[in-house]
DNA sequence: TATAATAATGATAACGATTATCATTATTGA
DNA sequence: TCAATAATGATAATCGTTATCATTATTATA
């Protein structure tokens, strides 16, 4: 059974604040300024229970793993150079999934990442 | 510069034989028979090689790193219950990258996870 | 209320995957 | 043949994440 926590609630209101998708260290950091007694054992343990419930999404990066608050479906460009995180959502409004029906299983979500140079990057530098 | 390597040879045809998805110590196992004298260091150095020469992809799951010597475009499937990865392609034939041509940046790769239950534990348990 | 049951917390130790270090060996080009 | 240097094996170090545990907070019940 789940009881109500303060932190827990501060966690999922932070990073439903954020555009960019955090690591755990970095929500921590962000929450230590309000949460002084917060411990990083905290975040990482209710960012699981939050993702279990179905609230938040996780995925693995080269730079650790991701949160987003975001739980509708959508893509993440991953910029190579700056390693920034763009949200991208198809043109075609069609969920991903939809392209594998002849599949046997069950599909349930997907994940999916872009990798290349940012508008951003692409222009300044080179 | 570059020096060929007995080694990292056997490791890309290693790869390349099978068809699933190892981790770096799955490789490192399946090398120790025919080299003993093996490190686990040497496995990941040239795994990171080899995906810098692209004959190799790396993706990240919650079970640690796979390695997967086929870098045509084309998805995993993720099995929630049993972990085993299946390989998919789209129907369409596109790949997925141009679903974002109105993207400003440049999108060089993708990463498309799908997670769900497969054929064998849909059928079986339940 | 007061209280009992138990979920959540903070601190920190432990863990596992990956990377860095370094002396030695293998490959290459002159 | 030899000098330059990339690659290796062994292992220490690192980093992100999880487990442990005594304490605190929340909830349900009397």
């Amino acid at each position: 059974m789940l009881k109500s926590s303060r932190q827990r609630d501060a966690i999922l209101n932070s990073l439903r604040s954020r555009k960019d998708h955090p690591t755990a260290e970095q929500l921590f950091f962000d929450l230590k300024c309000e949460y002084p007694a917060l411990s990083l054992a905290t975040v990482y343990r209710n960012l699981k229970v939050l993702e279990g419930e179905g609230k938040i999404i996780k995925f693995h990066t080269d730079c650790g793993d991701r949160f987003d608050a975001d739980i509708s479906e959508h893509y993440h460009f991953i910029c190579q150079r700056c390693k920034k995180i763009i949200d991208l959502k198809s043109k075609t409004g069609e969920g991903l999934c939809t392209l594998f029906k002849d599949f046997d299983g069950e599909i349930h979500s997907c994940n999916l990442q872009l990798f290349g140079i940012c508008p951003e990057c692409k222009n300044s530098g080179e």
